[in-house]
DNA sequence: ACACGTGTTATGCG
DNA sequence: TCGCATAACACGTG
């Protein structure tokens, strides 16, 4: 699910449904998603604070939290990762509309949903809402105070002289380059591919053999495949990516799309455009 | 049963 | 130490 559009979705709604409120209660007790914090070390961190500001760079997302009485200064930042199957929802007032329950698992009482059985992290409010990160395979991380100099600059912001300096550069294959968050951050398989399809470039070009025009070329379609998916709720907004299975075809030249593994990642690109 | 996957990180090699 | 490649992580889905 999260790549850089889906992440600022999330963004969004955390922006809008959970600033302000008073946290009275916290959820941290699986160590795995909350690594590497102890249980109970979360919540005594942020017990009686409120998140004040969200940001957000590449797939990365922190929130900026209020000080207390008895502490001096401002709270941590709580910085929230989606991994591979990571969402958030919020409830309570001025929230979203809830999700649909789904499902009761086998073995729980009727009232405990699926989602509830995928909650891996969550922040009780004093109006009796919660901020939950459901997460069924819990690649996804929650922490304080993390370290953002190890990101690159977020794929959707980067300017032209920094992108071609920066992914223009070692014997990687171009989409190695992409999926590298140091080098930019925000950028997934499959935004990858879709960037790389539209502006047709073969996935396995060691990145420093770009010519200027055609690193300008992918930045372009990079933001593009971007901004086209917050706009359309997500990366499966993009051209190339519904085809991307066994005798998919080029939406563009019909030619038979190939498969395979580029940046240790399941790569599908056009052999005939992408060159 | 078995392979696969919208992500990151630890490990190993030259 | 750096650049790069691969395995490992966790777990639902086809």
């Amino acid at each position: 699910m999260p790549e850089l559009p889906e992440v600022e979705s999330a963004r969004q709604v955390l922006e809008r449904s959970a600033l302000g409120r008073r946290i009275v209660a916290v959820d941290d007790h699986d160590t795995y998603v909350c690594r590497p914090h102890p249980p109970g070390e979360i919540g005594a961190a942020l017990t009686e604070r409120r998140l004040l500001a969200v940001h957000r760079q590449g797939k990365l997302l922190w929130c900026e939290t209020s000080g207390i009485r008895s502490r001096r200064g401002a709270g941590p930042m709580l910085s929230i990762h989606l991994g591979m199957s990571g969402r958030i929802v919020v409830d309570g007032p001025g929230a979203d509309e809830p999700d649909e329950g789904g499902d009761a698992l086998p073995g729980r009482p009727e009232s405990f949903s699926r989602r509830d059985a995928w909650s891996r992290f969550a922040l009780q409010f004093a109006d009796g809402g919660e901020l939950r990160l459901l997460d069924p395979r819990r690649l996804g991380r929650i922490r304080l105070d993390p370290d953002l100099d190890a990101l690159g600059p977020d794929a959707g912001e980067v300017d032209r002289g920094e992108f071609r300096e920066r992914v223009g550069r070692g014997t990687a294959p171009v989409k190695a380059r992409l999926l590298d968050q140091a080098t930019l951050a925000g950028v997934g398989n499959l935004l990858a591919d879709e960037a790389l399809w539209q502006s047709g470039l073969d996935p396995r070009r060691p990145a420093r053999e770009l010519s200027t025009d055609e690193l300008d070329s992918l930045r372009r379609q990079l933001r593009r495949a971007i901004r086209r998916a917050i706009r359309h709720g997500g990366v499966g907004a993009g051209e190339i990516v519904e085809h991307r299975r066994a005798g998919g075809h080029c939406p563009r030249c019909g030619s038979e799309l190939r498969r395979g593994t580029v940046g240790s990642r399941t790569t599908w690109w056009c052999p005939r455009e992408q060159r």
